[in-house]
RNA sequence: GGCCCCAUCGUCUAGCGGUCUAGGACGUCGCCCUUUCACGGCGAAAACACGGGUUCGAUUCCCGUUGGGGUCACCA
């Protein structure tokens, strides 16, 4: 039913010209729902880089009415904890990023993977290599010494006796030798490598634990995933995997290299960029739906459209329109669309949100001065600072600015104003009509009172509207901090 | 270094041979609105890396150069 709705809000038809050329034209009629999955490792935080890698890998299958998988690459048990694993799955619940079925952990599948490794060398496709490490280093270094490009040619490849006895040894795959492996990648292309550049990689350890290579091609068959949607720094590896698949003769996955994020100076995004995890972005006072909107346009368009909604990222995204090349993080569009999500969103959430970060205060008072803090705020934080005036306790810190602004000839403005308050209405259009007549009367100009009254309610230079200010803060606790200024003795 | 990939304003992108004196957004700079700051509105500057082809015609196709990136483990 998903689907039929999609349709329905697609406002041009969906080309995936790409896809299609690339299916079997045999089972094109009845083609196999797609299957997509995340795999992030526990690393301790959810880098921005594969949170979007798993935006496009679940935009993909929830497009297509398919199934998006999660799967924790755990295999490196020390960084493997529990906190590591929720801190993963934390950040995508807050991207609204769901996943269906169970949570797949690659360690529970080792068995299988040493059995698929079983599998491959009875079907002479892998062989025990008893070369140690030793041995391996010292071929390399020579390599590199005749300044030659090291491939590994193992001695035990075509070997059919037995290793030396008790001897450690790993599975190395026999890797094809001619020819060429194409992958037809949905995102780059037609890529070709000549099967003289792979060679014989590890896919059981000696202590028999299977490498990353050998798991992610088992678990990826297993799970029944159809299409590979990952960061391009694993390209490379694909022609490595897909030769375990064909030796294995199991069905080809369709893969997807999305090109990396870079930093602002154009290499590979890293600490020192700033922050890297989806959380550290929370912390910065982004909203979901600002980092999710960002994310699906850095490297991928949709003509001109810039404010894309879930509900239309999904009608409308495909890998036909992600870019080959990475693209750069820019904070600055991200905070520029954080502001438009801040407009948009819900009072009473942004109430919710705010008093998080400032402590136990009135949600309710909050919500009522939001439409005028929410123009005013690129992030949560900054939407925070604003609020601040409203629950300061007097007699207020006026800072530097402020208590400029509040000299001789201001305060003898503000107390005429002060007057004028204390007998007004107290609602913003009354207010505004009062002041304005102590303005005229006194020969001013509307900012000349409104500044050093400004000062006086909120101890800043910049505040929402001064009316707006006086009818959230109420007419006595208003009038009070005037009175605040008035008797401030001045040194 | 070998292999692979990439190349439109500062940044993200639109463009899939003529519609391009190249469109949008962020950022920047003006102006307007205005009690401050924002928001909003209007406008400006700003790009097809370079060199060869192919073609009647290239931003779009091909090759090379340059530049950038990725990857080369018993790590994932």
């Amino acid at each position: 039913m998903l689907g039929a709705l999609i349709h329905c809000i697609a406002p041009r038809p969906d080309k995936g010209t790409r896809l299609s050329a690339s299916q079997n034209p045999s089972s094109a009629a009845a083609a196999k729902p797609v299957v997509t999955r995340f795999a992030p490792s526990p690393t301790g935080f959810l880098h921005i880089g594969n949170a979007r890698t798993g935006l496009f890998s679940w935009l993909f299958a929830r497009h297509h009415g398919g199934q998006a998988l999660l799967r924790v690459e755990d295999t490196d048990k020390a960084r493997s904890t529990q906190e590591a694993i929720d801190v993963i799955l934390d950040g995508m619940r807050w991207l609204g990023l769901d996943w269906d079925g169970p949570v797949h952990f690659q360690s529970e599948y080792e068995p299988r993977h040493a059995e698929v490794a079983q599998q491959l060398i009875e079907r002479g496709a892998a062989y025990r290599c008893y070369l140690t490490p030793e041995e391996l280093k010292a071929r390399r270094e020579a390599a590199q010494a005749e300044r030659r490009p090291f491939r590994l040619t193992s001695e035990w490849r075509d070997c059919t006796d037995a290793g030396p006895e008790g001897a450690p040894s790993v599975v190395r795959l026999k890797a094809p030798r001619d020819g060429e492996t194409v992958i037809e990648d949905l995102v780059q292309g037609r890529v070709a490598v000549a099967n003289a550049e792979l060679d014989d990689f590890v896919l059981l350890r000696s202590d028999g634990s299977p490498t990353y290579m050998l798991a992610v091609v088992v678990d990826d068959h297993d799970m029944g995933v159809t299409h590979i949607i990952r960061g391009d720094d694993h390209l490379n590896n694909a022609f490595r995997q897909l030769a375990i698949v064909r030796a294995m003769g199991w069905d080809e996955p369709t893969y997807a290299h999305i090109p990396l994020i870079h930093g602002s100076d154009g290499a590979k995004l890293s600490k020192r960029h700033g922050a890297l995890g989806v959380h550290d972005y929370r912390d910065m006072g982004i909203l979901p739906e600002a980092l999710f909107n960002y994310l699906l346009r850095l490297g991928w368009g949709h003509g001109d459209d810039e404010i894309i909604s879930r509900e239309q990222a999904i009608a409308w995204f495909d890998l036909d329109h992600v870019g080959k090349s990475p693209s750069r993080f820019d904070m600055k569009k991200l905070e520029s669309l954080n502001g438009h999500y801040i407009r948009e969103a819900d009072d009473a959430r942004l109430a919710g949100l705010v008093a998080e970060r400032i402590g136990d205060v009135d949600t309710e008072l909050l919500a009522r001065a939001m439409p005028e803090l929410k123009a005013r705020a690129h992030d949560l934080n900054q939407l925070a600072e604003g609020a601040r005036f409203l629950f300061a306790t007097r007699p207020l810190d006026v800072d530097e600015q402020a208590a400029a602004l509040l000299n001789a000839d201001s305060r003898a403005l503000l107390r005429a104003a002060q007057q004028a308050l204390a007998a007004a209405n107290w609602e913003h259009d009354a207010l505004e009509q009062a002041v304005r007549t102590v303005a005229e009367e006194a020969g001013v100009k509307l900012g000349q009172i409104a500044q050093p009254l400004r000062a006086a309610l909120t101890g800043r230079t910049t505040s929402p509207g001064i009316f707006d200010v006086l009818v959230l803060l109420g007419q006595g606790e208003s009038l009070a901090r005037i009175a605040d200024q008035m008797v401030e003795p001045n040194a």
